[in-house]
Parts: structure tokens; C-alpha cells; sequence
RNA sequence: CGGAUAAUAGCGCAGGGGUUAGCGUACAAGUCUGGGGGACUUGGGGUCGGCGGUUCAAAUCCGCCUUAUCCGACCA
């Protein structure tokens, strides 16, 4: 590629907003170009990393497996309506209608259609077990796009659907995937932790999350440096100490303004472990078959040390979504925030989730719903009741669930995730297979997705310094930059030649710049190896070659140069090869 | 969806009721220079986001709308 003729130009500056520094480089490099909030445009240099990238996913899908497929990115809303998830799904879902007034949707994933299509083709055992992928644009309005390709409503995402007859299968494609995963990320140069996950709207039991740690993450991953527990923190576990004592009886006094637990702790002169806070929020309920929807108030009692963990709470009550209750909504049901519990309510009208610390505890401080009042030594099982489930927010420096050394807490991006869907979708959508025994059975799925452009964007946030990126070769939008210093355009037009001959991706600095300006072009797109032409090396017959990644600068003579050029291209992609991640579930 | 901020040349910014709206950079032409965003000269590029209002006069003040960014809620 000349860069006379290259559609795209790099910025001296970067347009305003561009807040970290991955993304900032890869708008003044000119790989990527925005059109809206969360809408970008790939140039031709972003588009050959991609392209990459994808590559790579479709060799490591393919070696465990996957037939490539491609399926719409717009759906008739009548499969999604089967799933229930036409109702469940909020606003995050595009939907319209065709010129005939069908429901229509933009699919934000495609269970359903890649459902769709197994059970018009799966009817019998002996075609299991099956697994396709598709890598294909999804939109998904999201409510908070950031950081460049982190966090986008539209986007390219590898997505795999497993098919199996039973649970030993699927855990062996799962955990074929749990593997693959790491073979490619690391193919691309990308450093990442799987972690146990959340199974969010997907449904299903068994996930896991792949992350990229990096403080600009938004995901909060928690794990123990000793034995090597990893969870997102919205699953995440912890021990929790109890303190077990005798019941005594349950007593009412008077704590005037102590309406904030720290108040109230020092008010009594006790530690927050002895009080129990009760967290309102509002649950919205789906109805999936009739697409109804109804709120109601989800009261969450948790020790006064510790955080409800939303996506716990959310869980454990079997609500679609939960926000914050607002004070009317509390008052409604016969509570009074600030001196809040159960106790005495109107129980009937929300529903009440105990947090395992307070259930195990006893003798706990609670709200007496009356301004100004809390009771002493309140009692689960005896003062109140509730369903106990664990929904407290696990922290740094709380105790590891396994081995109990104290948890750390660090920031992550998520590129990857799998999941054990199990029968779900099958269920929902008669996707059922004969087995041997002659019954009709639900096929049992799993589906996997990597977000391509997000992996992109991660790797530049990974591979740059104050100059621009340098990115692996093995997804570098070229594996050389050729940049001509000498008037004469004879002899780099003929190396450029030999390369391009030689299979080798060039691109020639063939423009009327000065040195300068070429050589910072050069460091902002970060191609890995560079060959300087100018008089300084020439005049003995030798380039200058220039390793992007560690500065290293080597002479060749002109003679021969292909061969180490090709040599040098090999020891790149070495550097990559030899760090290849081989993890097993 | 809440809060904040902003929208002036490709990009980054200044101007803040009164001639023809500026600066840096980028762009075009020319001369010089030629190993780290080089110098000089000349030039082209703007319905100042949109609509409406106030005014003799609006890029500037006011209102509405749109779009974007940041923070939060949110996020498969």
C-alpha cells in the first residue's frame, strides 16, 4: 500500500473525548472513524486488523469444530416472542416494523434464529453433536456507550451455538471453548483472566467471562492472589463471620436522627456487624408468554457492614430489572426509611430478601418503621421472614469463599463469554431431537461470543506508548512500513517491489513529507517493522530497520534484505507464537 | 433515563450585541530544506448545529429542538 494513495490520514491532534489512550491513537492513526454514539466506522487500516483478528477466531473455531455460518441481522419478532425475550428484553433491543406492519427486530444475538434453524435440521441423536458460529454485526442500544470500541451499540461479535444430547457434551464443547478462548486472545497478543460470571439475561447456569484488567474496565472482578478464585463481582463470593448467640428478646428504643447506619452504630456505641440495613429497590416482573409487566417493591436485608450486590438481589428475587424504590413506595408498604425493616409492615405487598449474614446472625439492630425508633435484638425466623439468599457485594480485602486469604479487587474489560445454556431455548422453541430410546428429547446448548472490535480496542490500550500504538504483528494492519528519506524513488520502489513479491504486507511511505512527518506517522500507526531508506545508511548500502515494539535498531544490506525482512517478520510472530495460553476447565 | 458541559474551517481552539469571524494545524501552489511533526511566500475553505424570539443590529442575549461528551443509573 503506498500511503500517497491511503483513504485515511492520521491527526495531530486527537478530537475531543477521545479519554484514553487506545482509543485516542486509534482515531489519530486513522484505523477507526466515528459516525454517532457508539457507531464507528472502520478505515482501511482498522478494518485489516479486524480482519486479523477474525482470522484467528476462525482458526480456533474451526479447530474445535465450528462450521462458519451466517445468519440475519434482521429477525421477525415471532421467534423472539416464543423465547419470551421479544417482553423481557427492554429498550437495548432495535424494533420495527416492515412495510406490512410485522413486528421486526434488530438481533442483538441470535439464539433464536440459530434455534430456528437446528430444529429444522437436528431431529435425530446421530447428528449430534453439532456447533456453528458466525462472526456478524450486532446492535445493541446501549444506555452508556464509552471509551472509544469498548463500550459501542453497534459491533462485530463472534458468536458460537453448541448442540448436544446431553450434559457430558456440552461441558466437553464448553470446555473446548473455556480453552480456545485463551489460545485466541493470546494468538493476539492479549493478556486476559477467565472468570466465573454472571448468566445475566442469557439464561442458563454455568458461564464464564474473559477479561482484559485494565483500570479503565468497567467490570469489578474479584480474586484471591493465593488460590486463585476469579469472579465478576456480581457473583462473586466471600466468607462471611456470623455472630451465633442466644435469642433475647426483641426490644424497642428510641435512636432520634440516627437514621444512617453509621449514625445509629455510633449513636449505640456498636459496630455496624450488629445492626441489619434494609435496601428498597423496585423489581419489574415479565410475564414471557403475554409480554405483562408488574412492579414490585423487593426489600433487601443485609448486615450493616456490608453492599447489596445488585445483580445478586436481582437473582435471587427473579425480577428482569430492579432500580431504586423511591420513598413513596416504601411508605406504601408500611415502612419508614432511615428506621426501616420488615418488622410490622404491610409483608404482603413486597417481597423480602435476607441476606445469608443476617439470616445466621442473631440479636441484630433493626428499623422500628416509626421516626426515631429501632428495635434491638431482632431475630430471623422469629421477627421476620424472607427468602435468604447470598446478595451481599463481595470487596478487596474481604475473605476468599475457598481458601480465605483476602480478596482483591481489580477493574476489567470483558471480551469474551461462555455459557451453559442448557435447554432454555430448546424448551422455548421446540428444538427437540430422538434419541436412541426413541423419546424426543431438548437438544442441550451453549453459546460463545468474543467481541471482535472490543478485542481491537483492548489491544490498543495494551500496545502503545507516548508515540502511538505498536501492536502484535499478528494483528498490525501491516507487517512493514517502508519509509523513503532520498530524493531518488529508484531503489525503494524496487524493495517495495521484492517485498510486495515476496507476500509480505507493505506499507511504503512513498509521499513528499519530511522526515519528521513520516517518522511520526509511522509511530503513530505502529506498524511492528519499519525500514528506513535514507543517505545516512544508504551510502553504505545498507537500510535501516527499526522494531516498533522495543526501538531495536539493526543495518541490512539492500542485497538480501527480503530474506531478513522475512526473517525478522518470522521473529515477530514468534514473540506471539511462544506465549500461546493453553488453560483446561 | 437523571445531572453537568458543549456545538464556530478536516482536527484542535479563540472571539462573546456593531465593518469583510479569527488563530494553530491540515489542505493547494511556489521557493528553499532533506534522519524526528522544517522555513518562507501566496491562496482556497465557514448558511458560527437547527428553528423561533428579543433588537435598528445576533456567532454573541433568550426559548425550544437536535447532536455530542463526561458523571451517574444501566450494560448479554
Amino acid at each position: 500500500m503506498r500511503m500517497s494513495n491511503m483513504f485515511s490520514r492520521t491527526l495531530r491532534e486527537a478530537p475531543s473525548g477521545a479519554d484514553c489512550k487506545g482509543y485516542e491513537y486509534l482515531l489519530r492513526a486513522g484505523y477507526i472513524k466515528q459516525l454517532g454514539t457508539g457507531i464507528f466506522s472502520l478505515l482501511p487500516l482498522g478494518f485489516r486488523s479486524i480482519t486479523k483478528i477474525q482470522n484467528i477466531v476462525r482458526e480456533e473455531m474451526n479447530r474445535i469444530g465450528g462450521q462458519e455460518i451466517l445468519m440475519p441481522v434482521v429477525n421477525p419478532a415471532d421467534i423472539w416472542k416464543e423465547t419470551g425475550r421479544y417482553y423481557s428484553i427492554d429498550k437495548e433491543m432495535a424494533r420495527f416494523e416492515d412495510r406490512c406492519g410485522r413486528d421486526m427486530v434488530l438481533a442483538m444475538t441470535h439464539e433464536e434464529a440459530v434455534t430456528d434453524l437446528a430444529r429444522g435440521e437436528i431431529d435425530s441423536y446421530k447428528r449430534l453433536p453439532l456447533m456453528v458460529y458466525q462472526i456478524q454485526t450486532k446492535f445493541r442500544d446501549d444506555p452508556r456507550p464509552r471509551a472509544g470500541l469498548i463500550r459501542v451499540r453497534e459491533f462485530t461479535m463472534k458468536d458460537s451455538y453448541s448442540f448436544d444430547r446431553d450434559q457430558a457434551g456440552l461441558e466437553k464443547i464448553y470446555a473446548a471453548h473455556y480453552n480456545t478462548y485463551f489460545r485466541i486472545f493470546s494468538r493476539c497478543g492479549l493478556p486476559c483472566i477467565a472468570v466465573a460470571s454472571d448468566t445475566g439475561m442469557m439464561g442458563g447456569k454455568v458461564a464464564h467471562e474473559y477479561m482484559y484488567l485494565t483500570p479503565i474496565g468497567e467490570d469489578t472482578i474479584i480474586t484471591c492472589d493465593k488460590c486463585g478464585y476469579t469472579a465478576n463481582r456480581q457473583v462473586a463470593t466471600f466468607k462471611k463471620e456470623c455472630r451465633k448467640q442466644e435469642m433475647k428478646a426483641i426490644e424497642k428504643i428510641e435512636t432520634p436522627h440516627a437514621s444512617t447506619i453509621d449514625d445509629l452504630a455510633s449513636f449505640l456505641g456498636i459496630s455496624p456487624e450488629e445492626t441489619c440495613k434494609a435496601v428498597f429497590m423496585v423489581g419489574s416482573f415479565v410475564n414471557d408468554r403475554t409480554g405483562e409487566e408488574h412492579d414490585k417493591l423487593i426489600v433487601a436485608l443485609i448486615r450493616g457492614d456490608l453492599e447489596v450486590e445488585e445483580a445478586k438481589l436481582q437473582h435471587a428475587a427473579k425480577a428482569n430489572d430492579i432500580r431504586p424504590a423511591h420513598t413513596e413506595e416504601i411508605l406504601e408498604c408500611g415502612m419508614v426509611p432511615g428506621f426501616a425493616s420488615p418488622i410490622g409492615a404491610k409483608t404482603e405487598k413486597f417481597i423480602t430478601i435476607v441476606d445469608d449474614s443476617v439470616a445466621y446472625s442473631n440479636n441484630l439492630v433493626a428499623g422500628a418503621n416509626e421516626e426515631g425508633f429501632h428495635f434491638l435484638n431482632t431475630n430471623f425466623g422469629r421477627d421476620f421472614q424472607g427468602e435468604v439468599a447470598d446478595i451481599a457485594s463481595a470487596r478487596g480485602g474481604y475473605s476468599c469463599p475457598v481458601c480465605g486469604a483476602p480478596l482483591t479487587s481489580s477493574k476489567g474489560v470483558e471480551i469474551g463469554n461462555i455459557f451453559q445454556l442448557g435447554t432454555k431455548y430448546s424448551d422455548a422453541m421446540n428444538c427437540f431431537f430422538q434419541d436412541e430410546d426413541g423419546r424426543q428429547k431438548p437438544v442441550i446448548m451453549g453459546c460463545y461470543g468474543i467481541g471482535i472490535g472490543r478485542l481491537l480496542a483492548c489491544l490498543a490500550e495494551e500496545y502503545n506508548d507516548d508515540s502511538g500504538l505498536k501492536l502484535p504483528i499478528v494483528v498490525a494492519p501491516y507487517q512493514v512500513h517502508l519509509v523513503s528519506l532520498v530524493k531518488d524513488t529508484a531503489i525503494a520502489e524496487k524493495i517495495y517491489q521484492e517485498l510486495e513479491d515476496a507476500g509480505i504486507e507493505v506499507l511504503y511511505d512513498d509521499r513528499k513529507e519530511s522526515a519528521g512527518v513520516k517518522f511520526a506517522d509511522a509511530d503513530i500507526i505502529g506498524v511492528p517493522i519499519r525500514i528506513t531508506l535514507g543517505n545516512r545508511s544508504l551510502k553504505d548500502g545498507n537500510v535501516e530497520v527499526k522494531l516498533r515494539g522495543t526501538g531495536e535498531v539493526t543495518h541490512y544490506s539492500i542485497d538480501g534484505l527480503k530474506d531478513q525482512i522475512l526473517e525478522e517478520i518470522r521473529k515477530e510472530e514468534k514473540k506471539i507464537a511462544d506465549n500461546i495460553v493453553e488453560k483446561n476447565l
